[in-house]
DNA sequence: TACTTTTATGCAACCGGTTGCAAAATTGTT
DNA sequence: AACAATTTTGCAACCGGTTGCATAAAAGTA
């Protein structure tokens, strides 16, 4: 492979110079269409292809933006990726890729290298571990587009994209009270995320609102997986009061708590099962598990499109935005003992 | 926001060159430790950070890598691209994320884009729809390095990881011979992609081997769904035949074959079902769904470590490496009718 | 035809680093 | 102390575009 060629090739070829062939591959409207076409004919001749890089060190664009995610192991990042990149390429941003695998040293670190890209802005969700938020301020003093998503923070000065979480826990909640469900365990994260601890107020709250009490028994706070769904339900099952419903953290968390309840011989929906996150999964396991649908695309798409403005505007901060979205509750057979 | 600060700032405050401070700042041997120290303590001070974008246009090398897979929906491409990142960042290389949607041009645009954005190699798993390969050829053309993973095409001379779909197709069928299934169905797509079709021709040979007959009756191709999951169970269960086990050509097929199954009152494991790719629900679903892992993680590694060889050579073409994978049974409910 | 406007192009600086080669500074040798 | 060998640093070109400003060319007007 000889080397590339670039517009000076295009410029010397044509006898023109390189300012004007760079203009009339850029449109830029003070060309004539004669030397365009020429210009473009050129090109095309010659096999050109822009260096982006070179294109985007004198712009100061690099229509590039970064994306943090804890990781793609994580079907909802992956999803939210997805739509990213898919709203974003429609606009030529291309995407840089980071995960922080959950730890904070490396999200410090992945804000430094997509700094260090110059990316025209950065979406990012926070890792579990994060407390500390000086990397994400470092991103808007540079002045740089920075969006948060569904793990966020409080503090920082930046537009968010959530789900309304308060709202998943209520609904869920609200829908087993409708089913005739009365006493509704929960089993839960102890760790101290905002979105958790969100769905367990709205779990409260729906519980306040019907007049029914919050049985703490039935309350078991801990780790989020199959196996704490297992362990979760077997320890509820111990106490004294035993519950007609249990809603799992997440949809993980939730086969356990099906797999516990098939394990004591307890039938489902006679007792309701309720997760959140409507993984792929969820519509096929036995018995069809209701889950709270996070809307990963929506959010990945809303993310891409708060980009586009912010990036737009002179003072990306001037009035910081919040997209909450609504969660969607899914109704199916582990929760419907009344209809369907 | 005041400029950001270059290697210029830290020159001049300490008086000396930039080639000085670039050196000093890229550890290169021939600086003294004395300057090195003054440089770094005033590139601390100044709170100094590389501008990537100015060093790889000087330097020729990007130390990014594209990534091409047709979607982050799937969760096999996620796990990849989940790993193929992990490793290169081990090694300071970003990765740009470029999703083709089973798309052709798309893919051809992905190409553009990644290489106009001068990474340093592409990563890339076929499209669907795939046919043409120039686009692949370019890459190779221009030096960079390209391998492709998964979904392959054999035209494209390129290093290649992909997992022994053969082998998997003839490790599903074996199992369940020894489980003493004898009349065995398969549903599989009817599109000519190279991995549904080595799964098949193992299917063939372990048939073959054990002199079993192909009944051509249980066998339907069309989609890898659910939903045709469903569709050729009962079509297979139409037939005069009565199949005693039935291949999904994935995990979603398989998933389908067994909802069909109960749906007709036919008991599993008395019938088996197995299907490809070991998908996350594959466990917890009843009965927990045998299936051939197809190894994303290990794969994603692989093609990092081979990107990561390649770009070490001068040609990077000199012996095409290939990578085969072998596929790992995973035995569980859905096929298990003698032992555990 | 001469002069003003309105395009279209060229000039040249700039973006922020990297790197081969030469020159200067140090160190070593006798 | 003089000279050679070695280590450090500086010089300057280069990577491949972009863009404000000036100038040349074309078009419009009187």
């Amino acid at each position: 492979m000889n080397k590339k060629t670039t517009i000076y090739d295009i410029a010397r070829a044509l006898g023109i110079t390189v300012s004007t062939v760079s203009r009339a591959l850029n449109n830029v409207p003070t060309i004539s269409e004669g030397t365009r076409q020429l210009v473009l004919a050129k090109a095309k001749e010659l096999n050109y292809s822009v260096n982006k890089i070179a294109s985007s060190l004198s712009s100061g664009r690099s229509n590039t933006i970064g994306v943090i995610v804890p990781t793609m192991q994580i079907h909802f990042f992956a999803e939210a990726v997805h739509s990213i990149e898919k709203e974003l390429k429609k606009h030529n941003y291309s995407l840089l890729l980071y995960q922080s695998n959950e730890s904070y040293s490396d999200e410090v670190n992945g804000i430094k290298t997509l700094l260090e890209a110059q990316v025209d802005g950065i979406i990012a969700s926070l890792s579990l571990e994060t407390q500390q938020i000086t990397h994400f301020q470092e991103v808007i003093k540079q002045g740089k587009c920075l969006i948060i998503f569904d793990r966020t923070h409080r503090d920082i000065a930046a537009p968010v994209v959530k789900l309304n979480d308060f709202e998943a826990g209520y609904l869920a909640t609200k829908h087993l009270i409708e089913q005739g469900y009365k006493k509704i365990g929960f089993i839960t994260t102890n760790k101290e995320i905002a979105i958790f601890q969100d769905r367990f107020s709205g779990f409260e709250a729906a519980l306040k609102e019907a007049d029914l009490p919050q049985l703490d028994d039935l309350i078991v706070r801990g780790e989020l997986s199959i196996e704490a769904g297992i362990k979760g339900t077997e320890q509820i099952l111990q106490s004294s009061i035993q519950p007609d419903a249990i809603i799992g953290g997440d949809d993980f968390t939730a086969v356990g708590i099906i797999q516990a309840l098939k394990a004591a011989e307890i039938a489902i929906p006679a007792t309701g099962v309720i997760g959140f996150a409507n993984q792929t999964f969820s519509s096929f396991i036995t018995p069809a598990l209701s889950s709270i649908d996070q809307q990963a695309n929506k959010m990945g798409e809303e993310c891409a499109k708060l980009f586009l403005k912010m990036v737009k505007q002179k003072n990306p901060y001037e009035d910081i935005e919040q997209v909450v979205l609504d969660p969607i509750l899914i109704k199916r057979k582990s929760t419907c003992r009344i209809d369907k």
